[in-house]
DNA sequence: TGCATGATGTCACAGAATTGTCAACAACCC
DNA sequence: GGGTTGTTGACAATTCTGTGACATCATGCA
């Protein structure tokens, strides 16, 4: 049975939705604001998370910010009211994955779900495509888009920034970095790293000076954020 | 997920099928009527139809031929009363992959499309005319016209140029190829390989030396572009 | 705060690795 | 044999990679 969280205050709203996903037959947790939201998705580890964007306390965006950074996989269904300025340029950044504004139908809902599942399926089926910022990458194709244009990696590059993709968010030193995208026979300098390291940055971050995703770790080597 | 669309018009075999389909984990649209199919098939583009000849406005009939005419590809599954007059002839003509007379039990009707799903995977594996650029292939008659001309392929070249031609996109190693081509008990030195991708681009590119179909992926291998 | 020190950023370039190209040779089939 | 097809190695052309030198930055300490 598929689990869901639905974050939400409004003891109506929640009732509702808690009916309707029990019916549609999934295994529905709630939680009414931020910080049990939080300690609920770890206990539950739900498939897929509604969220009400007006909460008490910790502000919508930011959990949704917060629950992307830790699990960036799981998709998040954002509720808002009608009435709220919806950017949908805000609900990318923040890293919501659709929205739905009040007052909706059960069904349109129960659609929406189901539709991010699909995707969910779908992505992590092919395993060799990734996509982060202005950036697409397919392995299998060894393609990489940036805002709509091609842009040519090398070999190594490749490697590396799969390693990285498949190891987000970890600090990893350079001793490790050989090992695992050179292999263990090869012995180049430490420096070596870096220059690939410069290299990735040019070709993909807006600001090769002032990275984002290969961000340095000093003291210990470098670590990619989404 | 695999798509379907049914057009239907009766509500009750319409919740029936879809409850049928759904639990048999396809994405089903539905669409009541001529008109709105076709613009339901656009919107979605559906990898088979189910269709009830019996229709109100546009007849199943013209429907079904009309579909056929511009998406030749999709398999159409009809449903008829057991009453009408079922001409084989006819749903030949009008292009009908299968059909199913009312009442059908839905194990039955999940049979069939599985079996026209299956028909059409199988087809599109080994399809065995291609075109791409001003490049026209026949594999079954192992011919090959470019800008009309014939142009004569080896055997070996006709064995990759299919093997590309069914992996399009995808970067290919050398090994891959030798393996999938030459088949498992041949061993060929890879440069091989390079050599019969000299040939192909001599013979099927516009600029051999910058070749646009068959793209060489350094470190890797080669890929086939349309 | 300023400084010393070590770590990291940046760049250009030579050597390494990969691929393109060709011609010769081997294998095969009438 | 004559012709076609497939394979290989040699060499050229191209691309990639690692390295050192120097600039710049971060950190801890005085």
């Amino acid at each position: 049975m598929e689990k869901i969280l639905v974050i939400e205050d409004d003891l109506a709203v929640q009732r509702a939705l808690r009916r309707t996903f029990e019916s549609a037959g999934f295994e529905v947790s709630v939680a009414a604001d931020g910080a049990v939201a939080m300690e609920t998705f770890r206990a539950t580890m739900p498939r897929i998370v509604i969220l009400d964007l007006r909460l008490p306390g910790k502000s919508g965006q930011d959990l949704c910010r917060e629950i992307k950074q830790e699990f960036s996989s799981v998709p998040i269904l954002v509720l808002s009211a009608a009435s709220d300025v919806l950017d949908k340029v805000l609900l990318l950044e923040i890293g919501a994955d659709d929205y739905v504004t009040k007052p909706f139908s059960p069904r349109e809902l129960l659609a929406r779900v189901r539709a991010a599942m699909c995707r969910l399926n779908q992505a992590s089926d092919k395993s060799d495509v990734f996509s982060f910022d202005d950036v697409e990458v397919n392995f299998s194709k060894m393609e990489l888009h940036r805002d709509g244009h091609v842009v040519a990696l090398t070999p190594q590059e490749f490697k590396m920034l799969r390693f990285f993709l498949n190891h987000q968010e970890r600090a990893v030193s350079r001793t490790e970095l050989l090992n695992e995208v050179w292999g263990y026979n090869n012995y180049p300098t430490t420096r070596t790293v870096d220059t690939h390291i410069l290299r990735l940055r040019q070709k993909l971050e807006k600001d090769p000076a002032d990275p984002v995703h290969f961000r340095t770790v000093h003291g210990t080597g470098y670590k990619f954020v989404r």
